[in-house]
DNA sequence: GTAGGGTTAG
């Protein structure tokens, strides 16, 4: 199939050319070109008669339509215009061979007008090899002096994605017009380098005194929008002005660029400068853009506003306008909105559009109704790669991880290929489902897609590895990133505090700091949450301050983390005060508060608070009962506890979990009902897991109930063999009764089944100096002292009654306020 | 005969 002639089939019959072709071009240019007729065919105007050749490709189409005689295809009107009509249509190859044609019947290069129309159909074919030939033929025509020639293969190498030959070719031509300059300055925008558009914006006017035409302010406005660049746009807004450029296209740039700057107000007063213009009013992409940066702007009622007008304008909304209005829907969350404006495109018939179809799946997952999502993503037929990216995304962030999974399988199945969206939401969905190995093979698909110095990527590989419980490749990762934002710091500070090592959270902390990344809402209440699991209350207070000054003194999700650390660091007013001057609170900070104020002790505040949260009409959830059975277990309040579990189930019909009843086991263990207790674990309609049976196994402890707790622990060993806690805790108990059989029993099993126990560590923050205590080291150098006082305690303490547990422990000094292991 | 605007996912 390599040879046009053998499907073609005319030049056999032709006259010997008059012009013979210079070398041969008919190999060159066909030499493994394929016959691939383009979806575009069917539109047009040759469809029928195109998809009936497809079947019979051995006979000429070119004969019955044009080139009935030789003297049609020497005609070089005739056969420029069949070309033009050819590449018009999407008929590449065809155009070509009709140029072949035209060369081997001799026609003279030297009356060729339609080079820049075969160059763009070489482009259309995207393939750089044969453009690159082209090129290398044009030069030995000597067409090159011709601008037009240059500046079509410009425009066809940015096409296909070939900047350097772009380059080349431009500071090689020593005569450039603005066209060349305008080719460039959009091809590097179109290939993500608004950078290098700007520069070569810039370059045209200062060294090279050429002046914008609306075409280079276009495409300059472009980068302008995409690097929000809103100085450089006013200033290309102040030249359209002078110069007085302004028609609907530029209105349109000028608007676009000061909405995505997010200069609201300059693009509104651009809007309404123009309403005058009868053809600008018209115009539905001006419009468009006013819509959709109200959208992103977050300007929501403008949006609806302003569309609601176009309406009423009577200007026709496209599938721009359709997307536009449903990106608002799914920032409004409103499924019943979101259903109009699907039934409003359907209406229209815009719902088929890929653009429209991929926004309505986005809006009904974003609007909960995961199953139409899905059934649109099913039944569309031109599904896309962002198409698939929505979905994927969607599934892994709408807790359908293993859907995310499966549909991102599918996807490499079907096209190899996955961009970063998807290897992103692919990643996620690992780190949800904490699913190592799925991840490891994804980090690989990132290395060789080149993604990993994506900063969304590199993040969630922190995070993967992390969520996997493997830190050490969470931070080899991380310090490999050459670019890191505050996500990937919060990733790696998260991590840290997620895998036990609240000390290098901290660390990583102080650098991000260090390094002038400013933290936001998310360090901020995973530092808080450090913060409070080392109880480091002078940390507190300064995040506390900084978030103050950092005006997000309102913010529920920071005030939750606030009061909850406040009260995990002992400090209860604090934390109430915090509680009390909320603006806005949801029940997450009702929660918090419960559990702090139980976990101190104050029950009947929190019975009362309770009452208060009821009658605000908030819902309460699962963790609200959970914190209010746990206040009940800290202050031994065992009526209130089966009270609220019945107004649990009874009046919010709210199933109790095992969450619940580890609270109730607890409480009911606390005051003593051990066999209540253990009675309601064999009861409960859920499997109990090590933790219900440890909180009960504790309670046999400290109420000396032996034969129970042996019951006890034979449920935790067969759950969890190798857990050494539990096994400590019975060796204690029995050694409390001078059961010394039990304990050497005991303690010989751990030794034979080589576990090994960590040791305990305890420390406070003095002074902005955190003393960290461990079992059996006496380096403090206060260690005197404090062995003194805590024998003088332990005294005290037993003359009140009390049997103290065996004392900790040695003091080790760190001089760093920012943890116990510095 | 060459170049140009608004559109989806983190």
């Amino acid at each position: 199939m390599a040879v046009v002639g053998s499907h073609v089939g005319v030049h056999r019959d032709l006259p010997t050319p008059l012009v013979r072709i210079p070398y041969n071009l008919k190999n060159a240019f066909f030499s493994s070109m394929e016959f691939k007729p383009s979806i575009k065919s069917y539109h047009s105007k040759f469809g029928n008669f195109y998809s009936e050749l497809r079947f019979h490709k051995k006979t000429s189409f070119l004969t019955p339509v044009v080139l009935s005689s030789d003297q049609s295809i020497t005609d070089v009107s005739m056969s420029s215009k069949l070309i033009k009509d050819l590449v018009e249509d999407g008929f590449f190859v065809d155009a070509l061979k009709v140029f072949v044609k035209m060369l081997e019947c001799g026609v003279p290069l030297a009356e060729f007008r339609f080079f820049p129309i075969l160059i763009k159909a070489f482009g259309e074919l995207s393939d750089v090899e044969k453009v690159r030939e082209i090129h290398g033929h044009l030069v030995k025509f000597g067409v090159l002096d011709d601008i037009y020639v240059v500046n079509s293969l410009l425009s066809v190498y940015w096409k296909c994605g070939e900047a350097r030959d772009a380059m080349q070719l431009f500071w090689n031509v020593p005569e450039k017009d603005s066209v060349s300059w305008n080719t460039m300055i959009s091809g590097f925008c179109r290939s993500g380098d608004y950078v290098g558009s700007l520069r070569m914006f810039s370059l045209m006017i200062g060294e090279h005194g050429v002046l914008p035409n609306r075409v280079a302010c276009l495409s300059a406005l472009s980068s302008c929008s995409a690097l929000e660049y809103l100085l450089q746009g006013k200033e290309i807004h102040a030249f359209v002005v002078k110069s007085g450029l302004d028609d609907d296209f530029l209105i349109s740039g000028l608007a676009d660029m000061y909405m995505k700057c997010g200069d609201v107000k300059n693009a509104e007063s651009i809007f309404k400068g123009v309403f005058y213009n009868e053809d600008i009013r018209e115009n539905t992409v001006v419009w468009n853009v006013m819509i959709l940066g109200y959208v992103s702007n977050g300007y929501l009622s403008q949006a609806v506003e302003l569309f609601l007008e176009m309406l009423a304008t009577s200007i026709l909304p496209d599938s721009s306008t359709m997307v536009a209005v449903l990106v608002f829907c799914s920032w409004l969350l409103d499924l019943a909105v979101g259903k109009q404006i699907h039934g409003f495109a359907i209406s229209l018939e815009l719902d088929k559009d890929i653009r429209v179809e991929t926004a309505l799946i986005d809006m009904y997952f974003k609007c909960g109704d995961t199953k139409a999502g899905l059934d649109i993503f099913k039944s569309s037929p031109d599904r896309n790669v962002v198409t698939w990216g929505v979905v994927i995304s969607n599934c892994a962030q709408n807790g359908l991880p293993t859907e995310a999974l499966d549909l991102f399988h599918n996807y490499r199945m079907k096209n190899g290929f996955a961009d970063s969206v998807i290897v992103l939401a692919a990643l996620r969905a690992c780190s949800s489902l904490t699913l190592k190995s799925k991840g490891l093979e994804i980090h690989g698909l990132a290395i060789k897609s080149g993604f990993c110095s994506d900063v969304f990527i590199g993040s969630a590989l922190v995070d993967m590895y992390a969520k996997c419980r493997d830190i050490e490749s969470a931070e080899k990762v991380f310090y490999k990133l050459l670019d890191k934002d505050f996500i990937s710091w919060n990733a790696l500070i998260s991590g840290y505090a997620q895998n036990g090592c609240p000390d290098k959270a901290l660390k990583a902390f102080r650098e991000m700091q260090s390094e002038q990344i400013t933290p936001n809402t998310v360090t901020s209440a995973c530092v808080l949450s450090v913060c409070a699991h080392l109880s480091a209350m002078t940390l507190c207070k300064e995040v506390h301050g900084h978030l103050l000054r950092r005006g997000f003194g309102s913010n529920v999700l920071i005030n939750n983390s606030l009061l909850a650390t406040y009260a995990k660091c002992g400090d209860i007013s604090s934390s109430w005060t915090v509680f009390r001057k909320m603006p806005e609170k949801n029940e997450v900070s009702w929660n918090s508060v419960f559990l702090g104020l139980g976990m101190h002790g104050q029950a009947d505040e929190v019975f009362v608070l309770f009452e208060e949260m009821e009658e605000s009409g908030i819902k309460p959830d699962h963790a609200t009962f959970t914190a209010l059975l746990s206040a009940c277990s800290h202050s031994g309040r065992v009526e209130e506890g089966f009270k609220y579990l019945r107004r649990m189930s009874e009046y919010y019909k709210l199933v109790p979990q095992l969450e619940q009843y580890t609270c109730l086991v607890d409480l009911l263990g606390r005051a003593g009902h051990l066999h209540q207790a253990y009675d309601m674990i064999l009861a409960m309609p859920c499997v109990p897991d090590d933790r219900i049976w440890g909180s009960l196994l504790a309670a046999c402890k400290s109420h000396g109930d032996k034969r129970l707790a042996k019951v006890v622990a034979n449920h935790i060993l067969q759950l969890d063999p190798t857990n050494i806690g539990y096994r400590v805790l019975l060796s204690n108990l029995y050694e409390d009764h001078g059961k010394w059989d039990e304990v050497t029993r005991v303690r010989t099993e751990i030794k034979d089944m080589g576990l090994k126990k960590t040791p305990g560590c305890s420390w406070i923050e003095v002074n902005n100096t955190i003393h960290t205590f461990s079992a059996g080291d006496r380096s403090h150098y206060q260690s005197v002292d404090i062995y003194d006082a805590l024998e003088s305690l332990t005294i005290q303490t037993r003359k009140a009654g009390y049997v103290p547990q065996s004392p900790l422990v040695t003091v080790v000094p760190t001089n760093q306020p920012n943890g116990p292991n510095g």
